[in-house]
RNA sequence: GGUCCCAUAGCUCAGCUGGAUAGAGCAACUGAUUUCUAAUCAGUAGGUCUCAGGUUCGAAUCCUGAUGGGAUCACCA
């Protein structure tokens, strides 16, 4: 639509004598019950025309039908003014664009981005907030991808703390040996059980040590599950081979059950890192910052920077004993990530409670100077609550990825069969499509709100199937991939043979053309709803369009053959938009 | 208490850097299947865009304040 752009341009200096930039021209779809698909808002004109809103609009319109073999008509109303654009101009857009191979692809713009998401504790499953990262993180890789950028996808590992030692000394204690080939149970999973038995035990000894006398507070320290915890992680930043091991073991059973929940989500990363490589890191850096003066030592040794000009507080980036904090490491990783990959943007997707973390952090690499600290991004998205609020894992009210996923492949399953829709499946076939169908759910529920926003979650309410949801826009490409077949239609197949649209193929071809505009803009607003959005709106057009228009028994052969195209193309975008979200689109359902 | 985020139909959400009569889905009601998949489509009903000011040709959108909700303010991560 840039052509348009650039002719009112032209239009406002031919008739008023005034230059204006690009982005004053404001175009937008023609509300749908006015004739035309592109609106300029004429308001802004009408101070260089010195005319009436109608009046300008009606000058601007007649000069760009002049100019302009693609625009048709156009009528004004008001400040508006629509265009008609031209049946060959859209025909041409379908045959020489979205058909195309590489339509929607855009050209690598050089730029290299890294995106880390995912970043569990290894002390327990994930649940579904960390699901709603997963996706996030994925799909914002999927369409940075897409538009342009050189992506890594980066998951750093929290495998070391307090909390791991938790989930060890409990396992010590009362494991009795158990693996996840003794139990049966899924490593993830079994580590969280520690973690559980841990919290149940320490908070019984609290209650023991107060009712001998003792204050909470000091209840707290001198339980023996915490020393023995405590003691723990000292052993093991001493290298204790008996801890270590034990630390390997646990791990290892919990990266097995993490692999299967990531595998089931469809997420994967290229670069792993690991706190326990990385959380001796960042002392250098803090050496820099008080050799440029950014920071300051106070008299117990330890380091501050102070941010109270900036509306913050000031914060402590060293301990008095010379270890790490958590912003510590994590300067130190945002260096060692630069360092690995030079890339233009690093982006942390990362729930909204940390929001001041990262403000932190990202003022303090400025401060230091840092070139590439322009660069980094904190994809803050909204908590995930129930209706009883929020979850947590410790009181046991957080719902289990693994679990979520085994439901929704069972409702997909059991919809699916109470429709009777898989006659002629074989059994590995059905157990892909309800994987595909429940996941599908699943993923659009949690990717169509806005990622700022706090989304709410009822385990109690099954995901919906219907109307604004992933099945909804599978079941579209699935019903347009069941025409292709019957119809036996080849992309070889298709040259241009009509000359007019009919007002519902028109508006499916616009919205078809909008799709890499929708791609560019996900990627900068670094939201996956925004494709959510645009699929869904894409595929109800598809449905009316299915509706209004036979295809099979079209009036004419050429007619029979453009509507394949059609919905070729539709089938095209909607699997891409799909794909962007990390959703599959099945061929029968 | 300081700082930050949020508030749109009964419910869940769209609404791009200000533009036409604020849109979807679910739930409710009505209709559509001799014809390409009815997980679909068409229609009815449902709104003081939390409130009060301000900015201007024009505000759900921007600014200020209030109210309600959430997060955060650790030598935890």
């Amino acid at each position: 639509m840039d052509f348009i752009v650039e002719a009112v341009i032209k239009a406002v200096k031919d008739l008023y004598q005034t230059d204006i930039a690009a982005k004053d021209v404001n175009l937008q779809e023609t509300r749908k019950e006015f004739e035309g698909q592109v609106t300029i808002v004429t308001f802004p004109y009408t101070k260089v025309s010195r005319k009436g809103p109608e009046q300008t609009g009606a000058e601007i319109g007649e000069h760009l039908k002049n100019y302009l073999p693609q625009i048709a008509a156009f009528n004004v109303v008001k400040g508006f003014l629509n265009l008609s654009v031209t049946d060959a101009y859209w025909l041409n857009e379908l045959h020489t664009n979205i058909l195309t191979d590489d339509f929607a692809i855009a050209k690598a713009n050089g730029h290299r981005v890294m995106v880390e998401y995912s970043s569990p504790n290894t002390n327990k499953p994930l649940h579904l907030g960390h699901i709603r990262n997963n996706l996030l993180g994925f799909s914002l890789a999927e369409i940075l991808a897409a538009a342009g950028y050189d992506v890594i996808k980066a998951n750093l590992v929290n495998d070391r703390g307090i909390h791991i030692c938790k989930s060890m000394v409990a396992w010590r204690e009362f494991g009795q040996g158990e693996t996840p080939q003794s139990s049966g149970l899924k490593g993830d999973h079994l580590a969280g059980k520690y973690y559980v038995w841990f919290d149940k035990a320490y908070k019984q000894q609290i209650q023991e040590l107060i009712e001998q006398g003792q204050a909470e507070d000091e209840a707290k320290k001198n339980a023996p599950l915490m020393k023995e915890a405590q003691q723990m992680l000292v052993q093991w930043e001493n290298n204790d081979p008996e801890v270590i091991d034990l630390w390997k073991t646990m791990n290892g059973w919990v990266y097995e059950g993490f692999d299967v929940t990531y595998k089931t989500l469809g997420v994967s990363f290229d670069k792993y890192y690991y706190e326990s490589n990385t959380y001796l890191l960042g002392k250098d850096i803090v050496e820099e910052g008080l050799v440029k003066g950014v920071f300051f030592k106070k008299e117990d040794g330890s380091v501050w920077i102070d941010l109270t000009e900036d509306g913050l507080d000031q914060k402590l980036v060293l301990r008095a004993d010379g270890t790490s904090v958590y912003i510590t490491q994590d300067l130190g990783t945002a260096q060692l990530k630069y360092d690995d990959y030079q890339m233009d943007e690093s982006i942390y997707v990362v729930g909204n409670e940390q929001d001041y973390h990262f403000k932190v952090l990202f003022l303090i690499l400025q401060k230091l100077g840092k070139s590439w600290a322009q660069g980094l991004y904190h994809l803050s998205y909204g908590m995930v609550d129930l209706p009883s609020g929020k979850m947590k894992s410790r009181e046991g009210t957080v719902v289990d990825a693994d679990d979520l996923m085994a439901d929704m492949f069972d409702t997909a399953k059991k919809q699916t069969e109470e429709m009777g829709k898989v006659d002629g499946f074989s059994e590995e076939d059905k157990t892909k499509l309800y994987h595909t169908i429940g996941m599908g759910a699943l993923k659009y529920f949690l990717l169509k709100v806005d990622p700022k926003k706090r989304l709410l979650f009822d385990p109690n309410e099954s995901v919906d199937f219907q109307g604004h949801t992933g099945p909804f826009i599978q079941y579209t490409h699935a019903r347009i991939k069941s025409v292709l077949s019957r119809a036996a239609y080849t992309p070889e197949s298709s040259t241009n043979n009509v000359a007019e649209l009919d007002g519902i193929e028109r508006d499916l071809i616009v919205g078809l053309t909008k799709f890499p505009v929708i791609i560019a803009e996900a990627a900068t607003n670094h939201s996956p709803a925004v494709i959510a959005n645009y699929v869904y709106e894409l595929a109800k057009t598809y449905n009316k369009f299915y509706h209004e228009k036979s295809i099979l028994q079209a009036e004419e052969e050429r007619l029979k053959q453009f509507r394949l195209q059609l919905s070729a193309a539709s089938a095209k975008v909607i699997s891409r938009g799909m794909a962007l979200l990390g959703i599959a689109v099945p061929e029968r359902m």
